[in-house]
DNA sequence: CCAAAAGTGTTCACGCTACACCCATGC
DNA sequence: GCATGGGTGTAGCGTGAACACTTTTGG
């Protein structure tokens, strides 16, 4: 091996998991199942493995942890910090994940003992999970405002309102419902469905699905999604 | 050590240096010190050392290859494909840095063999190193809209026109003088300073300085740098 | 008929664009 | 005085904010 003289470190991915539900953006954590601070609140993690790359890893960790394969997923940053882990020098990737919250596998919810916070009320966590999930956080925020990356969070079929009060728990503010509805029309990336949703209203509100072909078709022509001008 | 089982790896830290000069964007390369691909061109790299963050590293990196300490700097992302260098599984980090070229150690710049070369002529580039390039392109292109680290290009005091050169580089456009000026003057984050520069016009042009303590100021009270509506 | 949420219309103000125009100065 | 880049003025347009208004329907 050519490198040998260097030193070597272990390789940690922690995967900070965005929920949504009852008008509030969740985080889910578990109690950490390895010693040290067994038992406390952490990220869903892992080790690195020898033939896969971080973000194959983020992924094992995800299956394993929600059920779910095909999640929506982009790496945070690396946090390097010396002592951040007291069980040894581990160098942690961190990644931040959207899943629709219905599609969660209640069983492996009990099975690792996990739990979804609001964001509002998050326990003290491990090590730096804390800035971890700070940056997140941080990081959901700015790419929401750019990429149609809110869907992720709701159920395939929904209503304005819904998509609407999503924004909101995201950056906690309060939208105008005509101009968002509007701001979102224009864009033109929702197809209406032939059914209404009654559940909030009498009068029901159609529900739409986010056209990705549509989005990546107008991407294609220079198009940007862009909701940071909404009195956010 | 707890984590004796787990595989260990090597992590290298590579910086995408960017210096701005004759109305360009331009990057800092060397020949690879190194086997394997000794000689070609790359990213100025090293290994994280022991007792260091890889913040740490990559600034020990930059005060080696550019004699300047207190360089803007900022993590990219990690880059961990299983291949991605010859020589062995290597986990490279990648930061960006921004430079006043003009404080570029000359001396320097012989003893690593480094070069200047144009964004719109890189060369071939060992491993990834292009896709790190461009990926960390995008993210200065990402946070030049909405933080003023432009500045961090410019020598201490610049004209106006100089910083729209330099907004013009970056994002390949060409930018209405008199709207430009406007738009940032707007902002109150410059101070005029009672000289002019006559380089380039009879008339002169004011010279300016960024004022960071303004733009703190600025910052907690709510203000947000953006100049992402003009026409970028 | 009424309440309540969905959805539409309309006004206002602000900010960006485009372009005309003045300013200062070295030759 | 004139060419050149610095710098200002300004009309027009587009878009977001605010809020009034209409629509629908279960009780």
């Amino acid at each position: 091996m050519t490198y040998n003289d260097k030193k070597q470190f272990y390789l940690a991915v922690d995967c900070v998991i965005f929920g949504y539900e009852d008008y509030k953006l969740k985080l889910l954590l578990q109690p950490r199942p390895i010693e040290p601070s067994k038992g406390e609140w952490a990220l869903m993690g892992g080790f690195c493995g020898d033939a896969e790359t971080l973000e194959n890893a983020a992924n094992r960790v995800l299956e394993k942890t929600t059920g779910l394969t095909n999640i929506y997923m982009k790496q945070v940053q690396a946090f390097s910090q010396v002592n951040r882990d007291p069980g040894g020098r581990v160098i942690s990737v961190a990644f931040f994940a959207l899943i629709n919250i219905r599609n969660y596998d209640d069983d492996l919810l009990k099975q690792y003992g996990a739990q979804w916070f609001s964001i509002e009320e998050i326990p003290n966590l491990i090590f730096d999970h804390a800035e971890i999930v700070e940056n997140a956080m941080q990081q959901l925020r700015r790419t929401a405002k750019i990429q149609p990356i809110g869907f992720e969070l709701l159920p395939e079929n929904f209503t304005i309102t819904q998509l609407r009060n999503l924004y909101e728990a995201i950056y906690q503010c309060t939208l105008e419902p005509a101009n968002f509805r509007r701001k979102i029309m224009s864009m033109k990336l929702l197809d209406r469905l032939p059914f209404k949703d009654k559940n909030s209203s009498r009068k029901g509100a159609y529900l739409y699905s986010f056209n990705q072909e549509k989005y990546e078709n107008l991407s294609a022509q220079g198009f940007s999604f862009d909701i940071s001008h909404a009195q956010m």
